[in-house]
DNA sequence: CCTCATTCGGAGAATTTTATCCGAAATCCA
DNA sequence: TGGATTTCGGATAAAATTCTCCGAATGAGG
């Protein structure tokens, strides 16, 4: 409804690493594994977020990817700025190429509301937060084994 | 952030129609060159809008589309149904295939209340309404001339 | 030094979404 | 009846997104 695979991707890493402990670098094949997400491509994703100063990357024996200082404060609007480019928040709900309080669409007065919650959603929630959230086991960050998503039926 | 193209087009096109005199059919080629989308894109959306039962079609001279009756009540939500599927707004945020309020991603019971909101206002804004408040001339349908985005300077 | 394990980076395949093309069928009108 | 106009429907192309593969570079440890 909103974000991108490649954004979703990210999210799911991002808050994984946040709940091991710092400084260790996590493998990509582990993440993706446990995410159960293709690996190569969470690999291409892995390195943008590298890029874009929020994980460090080590090669070789003992590497893999780890927050940098102060990432697990990163919240997600900062990932989706990275995943989804800088123009996210800002298109028109309809597709107008210009859409301001000036000149709008039929659904401008209604939808800016709406997306001020939505952003003020992702600039609260920080890989820290979410992180935690998961710890307690409240949350799920993988998706349930298949076993429990269609219980078979004994033959 | 949220709507497909063939949505944004879907949903155009169904106000344009809204905005005209209801019975008279309008044409494909009209409805594109208005609203400036690619017209054969545009009829393939058409297609599928007159078999989800939004509009009927006529074909030969004094063809065109026109709205079925009573479609000018139809709701954002009901064409999103159309062309985005009927799990438009029952996905996970973070892509997970299970996630309800019995077992849920971390972002979920901060999500749940502003995907109701949005749900809200889909159901609420209706052709009728958005025409109508096209017809004021307080909101705009299609994109500015290009000379209005960005006037250029003269030689 | 060599070997092994990992990320890097580029190329490219597969899939989905967006867009185009064209012949056929329908309809109006002369 | 015939010509003009329009949608219909199927095939196909183009572009964007998602996903894969592989050789090269890097680093750890023997």
């Amino acid at each position: 409804m909103i974000l991108s695979r490649t954004s979703q991707y990210a999210i799911q890493a991002l808050i994984f690493i946040a709940t091991r402990p710092p400084g260790e670098p996590v493998l990509n094949r582990e993440i993706a594994s446990y995410l159960n997400v293709p690996p190569a491509y969470l690999a291409k994703i892995m390195q943008s977020l590298c890029k874009g100063n929020l994980l460090y990357s080590y090669r070789g024996r003992l590497g893999g990817f780890c927050l940098r200082e102060g990432a697990s404060k990163t919240d997600l609007m900062q990932i989706l700025l990275l995943t989804e480019g800088p123009s996210f928040t800002q298109e028109c709900v309809l597709g107008l190429k210009v859409c301001s309080d000036a000149t709008a669409c039929p659904m401008h007065t209604k939808w800016v509301p709406i997306k001020k919650k939505v952003v003020a959603l992702l600039n609260e929630q920080t890989l820290e937060k979410l992180a935690r959230a998961v710890q307690t086991g409240k949350y799920r960050l993988s998706d349930l084994p298949t076993s429990l998503l269609a219980p078979m039926r004994r033959a």
